[in-house]
DNA sequence: CGAGCGATTGATCGCCATCAAAGTGGGTGG
DNA sequence: CCACCCACTTTGATGGCGATCAATCGCTCG
């Protein structure tokens, strides 16, 4: 992976904007060799976010898709009467714009300082067409974001409030970004997010996340190092409790 | 579109399988000709399923992808202790075998009697790709079920009972099958499922669901012509109270 | 050092779950 | 054809989990 990673940049022309990309190889363009991905980058644009700045809102009409290389966004929705519904938090690498509809269903925010390459959805789906690899890839990507979003359905519709928490700490885990930093301690994981954003992704209050989170370090199943910093002690009960 | 229907049945010789597929354009077999759809086909097979009666269970190998052509199936997901939460009911013309993993994640269990065209998997996969064109249609399907299942998480997140109850119905609604019969009446929805089914989609317990329809009932918004039929009386309130 | 914001902890409330019982309707066998 | 049965639904009474209201803590920044 690390030689694939150096080959790869060898191939691009000095100063091309994809060269250091921190995620070529993990985003859609890394289904894409050089000669293509210079084409594709030229329809392109860097655009970058500050915490809590929004890339898009919900209902605005959704003229571009975006890659996010660097940062941590959240995708949310808002009753009429406030009530916020974060659906998810994209990560570096990951892809927005798969939808059907002329307006982007949820607003995407960045939590932390943000990095996405933008392009017109129109170009996008042009270069689309004459890349059946990029097609499979954009497959490949909505069919992995249904089934975490069918996990949260579950995670809603049955599981308590410490289900839920417990869940969420072992999902982050799982993407294993230790956002900032960018390093991979086992056991760590940092929490990029503030607790609100936390309580809106779960369906519940920020007291009775901080509750939860209060109650799994006084069962010895974690440890808060900071308030964004958690460690496993007990991975082993965490999941048993995650699982209901 | 009836001339399509027409046209189309005209073009496959007589005695294939697909010249009475009721969901022939809807499915994703609507953008394959005639020769393409007879390859296609002899790769399936027809299996039918009495309610109650199960497709495939989660954990089970995916060995298999399904068109659903009749009938109405529900998608669910139990955890260890029986609690069990609905992700969706698939109706006629839906795909079934989206997924990336190996196992299938949630059971397909036929909720009316159901027909479905059923394919292996690595057949399929391999029709897929020299079939560009149904490759972007299950790219399309994919967008569109996760869409839903967004929606759904607002609604389990966020939506009160009287909200989550009102919103399913609207949602029928919008599918517009009435099952068995085939026909639209305007104003009127049949619920394939039972209250059981609803309760678990809705994340409420079946007493739950129940008073809120009797509540509805008492205001106005529907009228219930049977236990499994529902008049729309104030279709406006009822879409106000659906969005909270 | 104080202001201010996010997080935690405590006290109480309310929505929906749970427990309980009665109503309804469709199918079967006498 | 009707009586019974059984499963599903509805309605009623009570309880508990998580929300709400409220106070304090603790960290960051001016």
């Amino acid at each position: 992976m690390e030689m694939r990673s150096i080959h790869a940049a060898a191939e691009l022309e000095a100063g091309h904007p994809c060269v250091d990309c921190p995620v070529r190889l993990l985003a859609i363009c890394g289904i894409l060799n050089s000669e293509e991905l210079r084409k594709f980058k030229t329809s392109g644009a860097t655009v970058k976010r500050a915490p809590g700045e929004t890339v898009f809102f919900e209902g605005d009409v959704a003229s571009h898709v975006y890659n996010l290389t660097a940062g941590v966004l959240r995708l949310s929705k808002l009753l009429p009467d406030g009530r916020r519904q974060i659906a998810g938090f994209p990560f570096p690498g990951d892809f927005l714009g798969i939808t059907m509809e002329d307006e982007h269903a949820f607003t995407a925010e960045a939590i932390t300082p943000a990095t996405l390459c933008q392009f017109s959805r129109a170009r996008f789906d042009g270069f689309v067409d004459t890349h059946p690899l990029l097609e499979r890839r954009l497959y490949t990507i909505a069919a992995h974001e249904l089934a975490a979003a069918r996990q949260q359905v579950v995670l809603l519709g049955r599981k308590t409030a410490a289900e839920r928490v417990a869940s969420f700490l072992l999902m982050l885990d799982a993407r294993r970004i230790s956002s900032g930093s960018g390093e991979k301690l086992d056991g760590f994981i940092t929490l990029p997010m503030s607790r609100v954003d936390i309580a809106d992704y779960l369906g519940l209050r920020i007291e009775t996340v901080s509750r939860e989170l209060s109650a799994l370090k006084a069962s010895r199943l974690i440890r808060l190092t900071t308030t964004q910093t958690i460690r496993f002690v007990d991975r082993e009960r965490l999941e048993q409790l995650a699982e209901g």
